[in-house]
DNA sequence: AGTTGCGCACCCC
DNA sequence: GGGGTGCGCAACT
């Protein structure tokens, strides 16, 4: 896997741009690494792909763009808010997920499958959050880390950012086209970083952070995936934005990222989808229930949670939402004016991706 | 020119 | 109020 000594300079210079309050970016990390320890950026590059993957480092989009995260820390942080909290279980919802995202990102909320998949540890086998909180101690990830060598590609962590990002990265880049670059990157950079450290990319090192200019076209992808939220992030400032999301494991399996979100979402948006329509049956067909009204956010969820998706998945408000926000812009659903959630009208289909796509755009 | 330090704004709890 | 993140700018090397 990834070279200790690589390991270990990259966390320290993740932790070093932090104390200097600076994005931790690939850009800024390779810089420095090259610069302290005369490393290769390509090849600091693809170490940090595999810390990525070994969940040592921690993918996210904030505010528009991609960090990388120092993962014993950011575990740390949440396993604290967890433990607080307590438990496991429940609660894990929503603490989780901030604490997870610790960044406090997660405005929006995550949108997507970042948050889901940091912050709870949904996942069944996959671990989305691997371990992480609450199994293993920070410290112990911190040096020792690998924790999970879980083949999974966890690299989705940053997926899940990315997408978002993506969405919100369009909007931000009107501030900020290096955000935005990045933050598109970040779709893809997942993909990215990952091919080019297979291959070779990069013709710049530095560069990394450009890297995902190149791809627009894979934000996109990944806006569809998790950024159901649109929100235009202007810089810091934006509110609505973007939201931070690590990602920890990726539950596919080892999918790329690009992909992992979507499916993991699109697995939950399914379930959702059929939720619903049994719901908007059940309400049909039972004059009992109080009204024909379409079944709410939370009727769904709790008729989610009695279906089991997942293993070891758990849903959470947020997570519920967002995947819904995402099955109503893809026209998988519709929301009505009161709120409630019902089947489109018909004819809709599933949403194609490439309605995500328009929608992005 | 590149680094570093940090004030300040934001966000979330 | 506390904790986290990161932009933007000044100071430094």
């Amino acid at each position: 896997m990834s070279e200790p000594k690589y390991r270990e300079w990259i966390l320290e210079t993740i932790d070093s741009l932090r104390s200097r309050k600076a994005r931790p970016d690939l850009e800024r990390i390779c810089r420095m690494v090259r610069r302290r320890h005369g490393s290769d950026p390509d090849k600091t590059r693809a170490e940090l792909e595999k810390l990525i993957q070994e969940q040592t480092v921690l993918k996210v989009s904030y505010k528009g763009s991609i960090s990388y995260r120092n993962a014993a820390k950011v575990q740390r942080k949440c396993r604290k808010k967890t433990e607080q909290t307590t438990g496991s279980g429940e609660s894990l919802g929503e603490h989780d997920k901030h604490s997870f995202s610790n960044n406090g990102d997660s405005a929006l909320s995550l949108t997507d499958q970042e948050e889901c998949e940091d912050k709870e540890p949904e996942d069944p086998g996959v671990s989305p959050c691997p371990g992480p909180l609450p199994q293993t101690s920070p410290s112990t990830l911190e040096k020792e880390d690998k924790m999970l060598p879980l083949p999974s590609g966890n690299s989705f962590i940053s997926c899940g950012a990315t997408g978002h990002s993506a969405g919100s990265v369009k909007a931000s880049a009107s501030r900020d086209k290096r955000s935005v670059a990045e933050a598109g990157a970040s779709g893809s950079s997942a993909h990215r970083d990952a091919s080019s450290a297979s291959g070779p990319e990069g013709d710049k090192p530095l560069a990394a952070g450009h890297e995902g200019r190149d791809e627009d076209e894979d934000d996109e992808k990944e806006e569809k995936t998790c950024s159901s939220v649109s929100s235009p992030p202007p810089r810091n400032k934006l509110p609505a934005s973007p939201k931070p999301k690590l990602k920890v494991g990726a539950k596919g399996a080892g999918a790329r990222c690009s992909e992992s979100p979507d499916e993991n979402c699109a697995d939950l948006g399914d379930r959702l989808v059929a939720a619903v329509r049994s719901l908007s049956e059940r309400h049909r067909g039972s004059a009992a229930t109080r009204s024909h009204a379409p079944p709410g956010p939370k009727e769904i969820l709790g008729f989610l949670s009695t279906q089991r998706g997942m293993p070891g998945e758990k849903l959470t408000r947020n997570r519920v939402k967002v995947v819904l926000e995402r099955e109503i812009e893809r026209g998988r659903l519709r929301r009505t004016r009161l709120g409630h959630i019902t089947l489109p009208a018909r004819g809709m289909g599933a949403a194609k991706p490439s309605a995500r796509l328009l929608k992005s755009a």
